[in-house]
DNA sequence: AGCACGCCGACT
DNA sequence: GTCGGCGTGCTC
C-alpha cells in the first residue's frame, strides 16, 4: 500500500527502564516531529509496549557509524510536554549515580520517577496538572490569602519571628553561624539532645525567608521517623508559606500520594521534601539545601537496584547545584568524620561541634555490669532489675534494648543435635512463642512449632537464647509485685517489628509511652531511633557483645553508634537528666568500645577506629566494591566470579588497572543460602576510587560475557555493589 | 526489564 | 485434544 514518504524527524535520544545488560544500555534513538528538549518525558514504543521515557542529552557523535537503520527508528508517541521537563542538573545527577554505582542511566532514571507516571497518558497528566493548578489558586498560598486567620497577615515579619523568637543555646547559634559564613560541605556533630533538628529548621527557615523561590530537601533515615519531622517542619513552615510548603517522600505513601509530592517538588510549589533515602533523587528545580540527618544510617544505603548511598549522592548533588548541605549526626560514619577533619589535614568538610544537650541537661551516666561475676545463666543481672524496679517506683520510665526479636533465636532438642534450622536457608528458624511459631527471619518459611523434635521424637525442644518477646515475659515475672507510685502494678510493653506490623500499631505504642501509662519499653533498635520520649531515665543494653568481635569491620561503629543513640533517649527531659543512666550487661566491660560510651567520647571512639582502618587499609583508606552472584549451588555462583576475574586478567582494558586492585577470591554470603538459593560474592579493593570505578566499568562487559559461558548457565542473578556496607 | 515465540506435561 | 510451564531472543 501506498503511503506519504516517510517524513525524517529530528533524532532524539530517550531513556527507558532498560537493564544495563541488555545491549540497549544507554539511551534509545526515536523521531520526534519537532525537537524536544533534553528532559522532557515521553511516552515512547518498545516492541509490543508503549513505556515512559525522558529525552536525554545528545551523545557526543563519535566518527564510528550508527549501526542503527535509520528506517527502523520509531517515533515517539507523545510527549508529556504539560510538565516542565527535568532539569540539567537532575539529568547529571543521574549520569553520574548509574555511572558509579554501575547501573544503565535508562534504570535509575526511571526508578527515581514516581512510579505512577509510568502509566499515564499526556491527556491523563494535563488533567492532573489542571486539576492541582486550580487547587492551588484558591486557598493555600497565604500571600493571596483573603481570610482574616490572626497571624498570617504580618507576612515577612511573621516569617522572620519564626527564625528568631526561639530561644537557642549558644552552640546552636554558633553553628548556624558557621553555616551561614561558610560554604560547606557541613558536617553537624551533635550530641543526642543538642537540638540538632532545631539548627536545621534554623537554617531552612531563613533560606525560605531570604531566597524566594529556594527549596530544601530534608532527608531522615526511616519512614518510621518522617511522620515527627513532618509535624515539626509543618508546624513550623506551613502557617506562613501555604499548606504545600511541604511534602513527604518515601516508600511507604501511595502511588498518588507520591505523585502529588513529586509534581509539587518537581513545579516548585513545595518549598520542603523531608524524605527517605529516595527523595535525594527529588526534582527540585530551586534545591539550595540537603540537609542528611543522622547521616551515619545504613539504611541511607539502598539494597536493590542501584545500590546507591543517599548520604554520598546528596553531597555531589549539593556540588552540582550550588547547594548547601548539611550532614547531621551524634556517631557519624567514619567516613563523614574523616572527610571533617581540618582542612589543613586533608579534610573537606567543615565541622560544627554542639557537644552539649539543650537546657540544663546531661548526658545519662554509663554503668557497666560485669557479667562474669553473675549467676551463669542470668539475663537481667539483679543490680540492674533493682535499678529499674526503683524507678518503676518513682514514677519513672526504662527502656531494655536487645537487638534481636522473636521469642528465642533458635530452638533445639535437649537428645540429640537437632536444632530448628530453616529448610530454605542456612539459617536458624526463630521461635515465636505468641502464635508458636518456627520462623525464618530471611525467607519467611513459618510453621508450627513440632510437638517433639523431627529428628528423634524426644518431646523435649527448648529455646536457646533469647529474643525480644522471652526477654519482655522474664522481666514482667522479675517485676511482679514492683507497682508503680499510683498503686497499680508495672506495666511493660514491647515494641519491634513484630508488634509494630499493623499500620499506626508504632504510633499508638509510642503514645502510650508518652503519656506515662508504660513503665518499662522493650525493644529492638527500632526504639533507640530519633525517638523523643521524655520521661525515660533508664536506658539498658542486655546484651552488646555480639557486635563485639564480629568479622564486619564496620560492626563496632554500629554498635557505638547504636548504644549511643540509645543512651540518648534517656533523660531528655532536663527535670530528669540529672539521674539517667546507661546500663550495659557485658562479659568485656572493659573493652575501649564501652570505655569510650562511658565518656560519651565519639571523638575518642572514632581516632582509635581510624588508625584501625588505616592500618588496615580499609575504607575510608581505601575503596571497596561487591560482587555478587546466585545460583542453584555455591560452585556455580563461585565459579562464574572466579571465572570473571580470572577473564579480567586476559581482557587488555581491565588487565591493565589491575596493578591498583586487589581481586580477592569468590567467598560465599555470610547467609549462604537463602529461599534455596545459594550466594557469593567477590571483594574488590582499590587505594583508588579512580582505579575502581575504571575497572568496575572495563569489567561489567567481561562479567557479561562470563555469564554466557557454558559453565555459568545457572548464574541467575548477579550485581555490583559499589561502597558496600556489609561484607 | 517485559513480552513474544516455542516446544513438552496434566487437565477440561 | 487444549492450557501452561519457563528457556531463548528481541525491542530504538
Amino acid at each position: 500500500m501506498t503511503q506519504t514518504p516517510p517524513r525524517l524527524g529530528t533524532l532524539t535520544p530517550v531513556l527507558v527502564h532498560t537493564p544495563a545488560y541488555s545491549q540497549m544500555a544507554g539511551a534509545l534513538t526515536y523521531l520526534s516531529d519537532s525537537p524536544l528538549p533534553p528532559g522532557t518525558l515521553v511516552r515512547v514504543p518498545l516492541g509490543q509496549r508503549e513505556l515512559l521515557g525522558v529525552v536525554w542529552d545528545t551523545a557526543p557523535q563519535d566518527g564510528a557509524t550508527s549501526p542503527l537503520d535509520p528506517a527502523k527508528l520509531r517515533p515517539i508517541a507523545a510527549a508529556l510536554d504539560a510538565l516542565p521537563p527535568l532539569s540539567a542538573n537532575w539529568r547529571a545527577l543521574i549520569s553520574f549515580a548509574a555511572s558509579y554505582y554501575q547501573r544503565a542511566t535508562g534504570e535509575v532514571a526511571l526508578a527515581a520517577l514516581p512510579p505512577q507516571l509510568r502509566d499515564m497518558s499526556s491527556v491523563q497528566l494535563a488533567r492532573k496538572l489542571k486539576k492541582l493548578a486550580k487547587a492551588a489558586h484558591v486557598p493555600s498560598n497565604p500571600a493571596h490569602r483573603q481570610d482574616t486567620s490572626a497571624g498570617l497577615a504580618q507576612g515577612l515579619s511573621a516569617a522572620q519571628s519564626a527564625i528568631y523568637s526561639i530561644v537557642l543555646s549558644a552552640e546552636q547559634t554558633g553553628a548556624i553561624s558557621q553555616f551561614h559564613q561558610n560554604s560547606g560541605p557541613f558536617l553537624l556533630f551533635g550530641a543526642t539532645g543538642s537540638g540538632k533538628t532545631e539548627v536545621f529548621m534554623q537554617c531552612t527557615a531563613e533560606l525560605l525567608a531570604n531566597s524566594p523561590n529556594a527549596q530544601a530537601l530534608v532527608m531522615v533515615p526511616e519512614i518510621n521517623l518522617t511522620p515527627q519531622l513532618e509535624e515539626r517542619f509543618k508546624a513550623r513552615f506551613c502557617a506562613l508559606y501555604g499548606e504545600d510548603t511541604v511534602v513527604s517522600m518515601h516508600s511507604g505513601m501511595t502511588p498518588a500520594q507520591r505523585l502529588n509530592s513529586w509534581l509539587a517538588a518537581h513545579s516548585g510549589a513545595a518549598r520542603i521534601v523531608l524524605g527517605t533515602r529516595m527523595a535525594v533523587f527529588a526534582s527540585m528545580p530551586q534545591l539550595k539545601l540537603i540537609i542528611v540527618d543522622e547521616e551515619h544510617d545504613p539504611s541511607y544505603k539502598s539494597n536493590e537496584g542501584a545500590r546507591y548511598s543517599a548520604r554520598d549522592l546528596a553531597i555531589y548533588r549539593a556540588r552540582l547545584e550550588g547547594a548547601k548541605v548539611m550532614l547531621g549526626s551524634a556517631t557519624p560514619s567514619l567516613e563523614s568524620w574523616h572527610h571533617s577533619r581540618p582542612a589543613a589535614e586533608g579534610g573537606r568538610y567543615m565541622r560544627l561541634d554542639m557537644p552539649s544537650r539543650v537546657g540544663s541537661g546531661q548526658l545519662p551516666l554509663v554503668r557497666r555490669v560485669d557479667m562474669n561475676h553473675q549467676a551463669k545463666s542470668c539475663v537481667i543481672s539483679p543490680p540492674l532489675l533493682a535499678a529499674i524496679a526503683e524507678r518503676i517506683a518513682r514514677g519513672e520510665q526504662s527502656m531494655v534494648f536487645l537487638n534481636r526479636r522473636g521469642y528465642a533465636p533458635v530452638l533445639q532438642c535437649t537428645d540429640c543435635d537437632w536444632k530448628s534450622e530453616c529448610p530454605n536457608c542456612s539459617a536458624y528458624r526463630v521461635f515465636h512463642k505468641i502464635d508458636r511459631t518456627l520462623r525464618c527471619h530471611h525467607c519467611g518459611f513459618s510453621e508450627r512449632v513440632p510437638r517433639a523434635c523431627p529428628a528423634c521424637g524426644n518431646p523435649d525442644i527448648a529455646p536457646l537464647g533469647r529474643g525480644t518477646e522471652r526477654l519482655e515475659e522474664h522481666l514482667a515475672e522479675l517485676l511482679t509485685g514492683v507497682l508503680r507510685p499510683d498503686g497499680q502494678p508495672v506495666r511493660i510493653v514491647r515494641i519491634d517489628a513484630d508488634t509494630t506490623r499493623l499500620k499506626g500499631a508504632l504510633e499508638s505504642q509510642l503514645a502510650q509511652v508518652h503519656t506515662g501509662e508504660v513503665d518499662v519499653l522493650v525493644g529492638t533498635q527500632m526504639i533507640a531511633k530519633g525517638h523523643d520520649f521524655r520521661r525515660i531515665t533508664l536506658v539498658a543494653a542486655v546484651n552488646p557483645d555480639n557486635a563485639l568481635f564480629s568479622s564486619d569491620f564496620r560492626a563496632p561503629e554500629r554498635l557505638f553508634s547504636l548504644l549511643m543513640q540509645a543512651a540518648g533517649r534517656a533523660g531528655r527531659d532536663s527535670a530528669v537528666a540529672g539521674s539517667s543512666e546507661m546500663w550495659l550487661q557485658t562479659f568485656h566491660p572493659t573493652h575501649p568500645l564501652f570505655e569510650a560510651l562511658k565518656k560519651h567520647d565519639y571523638p575518642a571512639f572514632a581516632a582509635s577506629q581510624l588508625k584501625e582502618r588505616q592500618q588496615a587499609a580499609m575504607p575510608p583508606f581505601s575503596f571497596q566494591a561487591l560482587v555478587r552472584a546466585e545460583a542453584r549451588t555455591q560452585e556455580i555462583a563461585q565459579g562464574f566470579l572466579n571465572l570473571a576475574s580470572q577473564a579480567a586478567a586476559q581482557q587488555s582494558d581491565t588487565a591493565a588497572l589491575l596493578a591498583h586492585l586487589t581481586l580477592y577470591p569468590a567467598v560465599p554470603m555470610s547467609i549462604a543460602r537463602i529461599a534455596n538459593i545459594e550466594r557469593a560474592q567477590m571483594l574488590v579493593e582499590s587505594p583508588s576510587r579512580a582505579a575502581l570505578q575504571r575497572f568496575l566499568t572495563a569489567w561489567q562487559g567481561v562479567l557479561h560475557s562470563t555469564r554466557q559461558l557454558p559453565d555459568c548457565k545457572g548464574v541467575m542473578r548477579w550485581a555490583i555493589d559499589v561502597d558496600p556496607l556489609n561484607i
